[in-house]
DNA sequence: ACCTTGACGGTTC
DNA sequence: GGAACCGCCAAGG
């Protein structure tokens, strides 16, 4: 299973589609609010790295978890000014080769 | 069974 | 960019 590489973030809909769920961005977030810190299946799951396709922090400006994404985002050297993230630098955009290489056959 | 609530998204103006 | 609108759907009241 493959996790969003540090220092690269992906959007709600983004993951909604490679779970097979076209158009059900929300689910998404819902499922990621109910998992615990210390993730599922042992793995940590990097919750963080997940914004909206307008490329902001989904979580109102000042709140706890907003901050909190911003800070591990930044400790990963993502850039975000405000609430903003450069979709265009930081965008997860898994390539061929590396689709191939996890695919099982 | 009905209504509301989301860590959303695409379209349009 | 940004705001209004509408579509989406699982959970919980």
């Amino acid at each position: 299973m493959q996790l969003i590489p540090q220092g690269k973030v992906a959007c709600y809909g983004q993951i909604a589609d490679l779970a097979g769920l076209p158009g059900r961005a929300r689910l998404v977030g819902k499922a990621l609010g109910k998992v615990p810190k210390s993730g599922w299946h042992g793995q940590v799951v990097p919750w963080f790295r997940v914004i909206n396709s307008q490329g902001k922090i989904s979580f109102p400006p000042g709140s706890e978890n907003f901050e909190k994404q911003k800070q591990q985002l930044q400790d990963e050297q993502v850039v975000v000014l405000g609430a903003r993230i450069k979709l265009k630098d930081f965008q997860w955009q898994p390539d061929l080769s590396e689709i191939l290489f996890f695919l099982e056959f």
